[in-house]
RNA sequence: GACCUCGUAGCUCAGCUGGAUAGAGCAACUGCCUUCUAAGCAGUAGGUCAUAGGUUCGAAUCCUAUCGGGGUCGCCA
């Protein structure tokens, strides 16, 4: 049981014995704060009603009936409306006594899915994928310790015509180079065809489009010619900056759309789609190094999944839940075929479910997934960890799925969270500014490793031990730096100080623990309780911030939110190393004490490694 | 233009459904290794919580407006 519901329990029982029944009476208690007297503070404004005396009175007579309760309450101070109230040697100690960092069971046994990562197949994973990767593999195992039954999920863009794009440059450029004969990962080779295809595509457009853009530009085909026409028309009318800029943008397309290069592309993809034979090989054998790619990187961040779903066995289901949706009234057809949602009774507007060829768009497959994803797990909860430029699109996806009546849709959650800034600024591919995943994970083992050493930490270390500390030394620090910050902000990631091993960090946290293996290697504790010891201020301080830790771990899986995890982390790894500075554990000569400060020692371990491993990271016995 | 979101110390971030004198870390400056690992601890300095109103015993937190950053409003995914 919770200390704090220990406390609730009997201030609203003294509550009600002093004032009689209070309507909607909710008892909030808070941490004092460390400027004042207690452990405990009860804010009394609310009840001053009731009592029908002055703040100050009121906090005094609540404080004086709960002090005759001595086995809970040691003392009461009163300032101005707060009431604060000390807890007793006894309660800390019994209740410490019955600790354990075990998990919670909140959402016992509630079958949750998780998605993330969702990669596309032409490009290697870069940092704004690690923050999707780090949150869902986190969030997944805050689920787990809640009791839930979790499957992780990634579901994988295998198909369109940004494949078809690497697909094309390497069978033109390729000369049949694999990731063996260019010693190159394979996510890698497959990305830099996707670079070589956009760069032909440019010089081979450049000049076209300046022509374009001067209205001197024509093609063989009439519609694209008229929609040019149009386009140009509109452009010399433009007044506004953002507007020329994106007219501009549309015809870039529109020329690029008509070059040999993007139509032979366009041609890959309808080959593709009809299934032919030489196509689906090529996407095979490129699929396959993108893939050993993708799991190499997993590894080494430590994440992995229960469920793969592929979006070329994906992206035609969902039809069948149109045509339902066309029958039952939820959707209507155009003139064109094409099929649309009304969303403005919800505030939003009309959308698209399907095309006036019948073929399907984004949100069709992920209706037709949200169906299978429920079918194959029967998920009480569906978890899209997306980033927040998806907002709307799962807005709608959710709404759609309740007005077809879908029983699991109010389970449906878009767990957002924002996007990654650099230093310089944005991350774009175009400007050769992402940070890739595979990189920024080696520089980090390279720093980590040159640190240890500048430390002098490597003597009588093995070759392994050494190789798995810097391993996870490096993880500890990227992964505590990304996680610290509330998903659902815009974050800033400077490398510098992601690698930083000192203050706030996962390193710190980990070091912590480090240090308190290597007492426990020196002594453990004989007994799993202490009876009959004086506390003192800093030991409080620890089994206080221990006692925390079940709020937490709700409280993380609630809010979608690994964050308050890591702030946690550090308070403990904060309270237990004032105690470490203040204190002498294996020194003390009171036998009792030396035995609870070993006890106390082993359950922030505890704590500090179950903490750690939800957020997918892994302590070391010694650094 | 409409909608969403953010704005807290020089920098990066906490601050839960409203509570006391707004907290950490980094950077700067002081101390502490003959004592369980100094990747640590203790301390100094640093704030008009974007701005203006409102709600009330009480607002960084809730409401409104304004300013500023970002995002979305594709028959891309």
């Amino acid at each position: 049981m919770n200390i704090e519901t220990i406390l609730v329990k009997e201030i609203s029982q003294t509550l009600q014995q002093l004032y009689g029944e209070i309507p909607g009476m909710k008892v909030s208690l808070e941490k004092t704060k460390s400027t004042f007297e207690g452990d405990f503070t009860l804010v009394v404004f609310p009840y001053v009603r009731y009592s029908k005396v002055s703040p100050e009175e009121t906090a005094k007579q609540i404080g004086e009936v709960l002090c005759e309760i001595t086995e809970i309450f040691s003392s009461y101070n009163v300032i101005k409306g707060f009431l604060n109230l000390g807890i007793s040697n006894n309660l800390w100690l019994s209740y410490f006594n019955q600790f354990d960092a075990n998990s919670t069971n909140f959402l016992k046994g509630q079958k949750i899915m998780i998605e993330y990562s969702s990669p596309n197949t032409n490009k290697p994973l870069h940092l704004g994928h690690i923050r999707n990767n780090l949150l869902g593999y986190s969030l997944s195992q805050i689920m787990r310790a809640n009791g839930a039954d979790v499957t992780m999920a990634n579901l994988i863009n295998d198909r369109g015509i940004h494949i078809c794009k690497s697909m094309l440059a390497w069978q033109r450029f390729g000369n049949g180079e694999t990731p063996e004969s260019a010693n190159i990962k394979g996510d890698h080779l497959v990305g830099e065809y996707y670079v070589v295809f956009e760069n032909q595509l440019v010089n081979a457009t450049s000049d076209d489009i300046e022509l374009a853009y001067e209205g001197k530009w024509h093609t063989a085909d009439n519609a694209t010619n008229e929609r040019y026409q149009e386009l140009v028309k509109r452009l010399s009318e433009a007044e506004e900056d953002k507007q020329i800029a994106k007219i501009k943008g549309l015809i870039k397309d529109l020329v690029r759309n008509q070059s040999e290069l993007m139509q032979a592309c366009q041609e890959m993809l309808r080959k593709w789609e009809a299934g032919d034979e030489e196509v689906l090989k090529l996407w095979n054998t490129m699929n396959s190094w993108v893939y050993e790619g993708f799991d190499s990187t997993y590894k080494n961040l430590g994440v992995s999944f229960d469920k793969f779903y592929y979006e070329s066995n994906t992206y035609s289901l969902g039809k069948d839940i149109v045509q339902e949706g066309l029958e039952n009234g939820v959707f209507f057809k155009r003139s064109d075929n094409s099929v649309w949602i009304d969303l403005s009774d919800e505030g939003l507007d009309e959308k698209l479910v399907q095309r006036g060829d019948g073929t399907s768009v984004y949100i069709t497959q992920d209706m037709g997934t949200a169906e299978l994803k429920y079918q194959d797990f029967n998920i009480a909860r569906s978890i899209y960890v997306v980033g927040n430029e998806q907002d709307y699109h799962f807005k709608v996806l959710f709404l759609i799925m309740k007005k077809l009546g879908r029983p699991y849709a109010k389970g449906m959650y878009h767990a957002s969270y924002g996007m990654v800034d650099l230093p310089s600024g944005k991350m774009k591919s175009r400007e050769g500014t992402v940070v890739d995943a595979d990189d920024l994970l080696n520089e980090m083992y390279n720093t980590s490793k040159s640190k240890t050493e500048e430390l002098g930490k490597t003597q009588g270390m093995e070759d392994s031990e050494l190789d798995i500390l810097c391993r996870r030394l490096s993880l500890a620090a990227l992964k505590f730096f990304i996680l610290k910050v509330d998903a659902k902000k815009r974050m800033l990631f400077n490398p510098e100080e992601s690698i930083d091993f000192h203050g706030d960090t996962g390193p710190f946290a980990m070091y912590t623990y480090t240090r308190i293996k290597s007492i426990l290697r020196q002594e453990r504790p004989k007994n799993n309780k202490s009876d009959n010891i004086e506390l003192n201020a800093t030991e409080v301080e620890v089994i206080k911030t221990l006692s925390e830790y079940s709020q937490v771990l709700k409280n993380a899986a609630e809010e979608y939110n690994p964050s308050g995890l890591c702030q946690y982390t550090l308070d403990l790894a904060k309270s237990f190393n004032r105690l470490y500075n203040e204190l002498s554990i294996l020194k003390e000569a009171d036998s009792s004490k030396k035995e609870f400060r070993l006890l106390l020692a082993q359950k922030t371990a505890n704590t500090l490694s179950h903490s750690m491993g939800l957020l997918g990271i892994e302590m070391v016995e010694r650094m």
